[in-house]
DNA sequence: TAAGATAAGAGGGACAT
DNA sequence: ATGTCAGTCTTATCTTA
């Protein structure tokens, strides 16, 4: 039953004989009698209008933010408006409110009542948190929320912890995009024990078949170049030695940072710019000795003859 | 003070059993 | 699955220029 104000906003429409009246926030047209929808506009996805600030384009945007797989619904499902009101805008009666209270309850814990998804509603917490820790760009993020959704699909998770497997996804999505991350600094950002998260990253990469490129040691070059203080001169020649050393195949199993700082390190040394072997290990996170055991392997075996390296050996 | 050497121990990959 | 082996990395300590 309706009230006569309520009838007062509702037009007639001629064709079909209906009170009628429009949703714009839906974006329907439906019969107040029986809740009928008579027209359901179809979606613009274009903005209103050029936009030329970022508050105007958010005023005339008609969709909402992008689907994102790291939200564990990825921000599609449904919630029932809390606010104690109809579609025409009335106050719910108090036991129409009661029964909306109930329902929203109902629907929240059925949100997540699936076990796979409170599994992702709490894999998802995690990757938020590690990925803001690691300042892990976006598009890192999103893939690593990919991949943990197929190793849920694959029952690779059962039985095992969540931010191990949340932890292995985040290493795979660096590793699989080239973002010159070691598996120590994703697992000091997650707080599990190393051999963990290298035991569920192996499962994930065998059970889902994943191919890794192989660490591109020159992004990891980057990287510490720029942390220390180093002409871009020098870091090109220490490129040019990384090339040299990837060619004589003495990069694979040794971990890229060392090899990298090392090649950083003797381009200082002929460029007779002053960088410590100190500083550098720290930079790139490895160990002094670590760091002079790839120095001493690339001065025995990069050609001595080019210029400067006759004497790459500082006094 | 920076660089280099050496030793001992840990952990992981490759391979065979 | 388990064990062995070679190679790497780390920590610690000492020597050299």
């Amino acid at each position: 039953m309706l009230a006569s104000s309520v009838r007062a906003q509702c037009e007639r429409d001629d064709r079909t004989g209906r009170d009628v009246i429009e949703d714009p926030e839906a974006g329907e047209v439906f019969c107040v009698r029986c809740g009928l929808v008579l027209v359901q506009r179809p979606i613009t996805l274009q903005a209103e209008r050029r936009a030329f600030t970022a508050e105007e384009a958010q005023q005339r945007s008609r969709t909402g933010a992008p689907s994102r797989f790291s939200m564990y619904d990825k921000g599609l499902s449904t919630v029932i408006d809390p606010a104690a009101r109809d579609a025409y805008g009335r106050v719910l009666s108090a036991q129409t409110k009661a029964t909306m209270q109930r329902l929203r309850r109902l629907q929240s814990r059925s949100n997540l009542n699936e076990s796979v998804d409170r599994n992702l509603f709490q894999a998802m917490l995690h990757l938020n948190r590690i990925a803001d820790r690691m300042h892990l760009p976006d598009t890192i993020r999103q893939r690593a929320a990919v991949i943990y959704r197929k190793a849920l699909a694959a029952d690779l998770v059962r039985g095992r912890s969540i931010l191990g497997t949340v932890s292995a996804s985040v290493y795979a999505a660096c590793r699989s995009s080239e973002t010159p991350r070691t598996l120590k600094e994703v697992v000091e950002a997650t707080g599990m024990p190393k051999k963990a998260v290298a035991r569920h990253y192996r499962l994930l990469i065998n059970s889902l078949d994943m191919k890794m490129p192989y660490p591109d040691t020159f992004r990891y070059l980057s990287k510490i170049g720029s942390k220390v203080d180093v002409s871009m001169k020098t870091q090109a020649l220490a490129r040019q030695l990384l090339t040299e050393a990837d060619e004589k195949k003495i990069i694979p199993g040794k971990d890229p940072n060392g090899i990298a700082a090392a090649s950083l390190y003797l381009a200082c040394v002929i460029e007779n710019e002053k960088c410590t072997q100190e500083e550098l290990a720290k930079a790139a996170n490895v160990t002094e000795v670590g760091l002079r055991n790839r120095i001493r392997e690339l001065r025995a075996r990069l050609r001595p003859d080019a210029p400067g390296r006759a004497h790459w050996t500082r006094a």
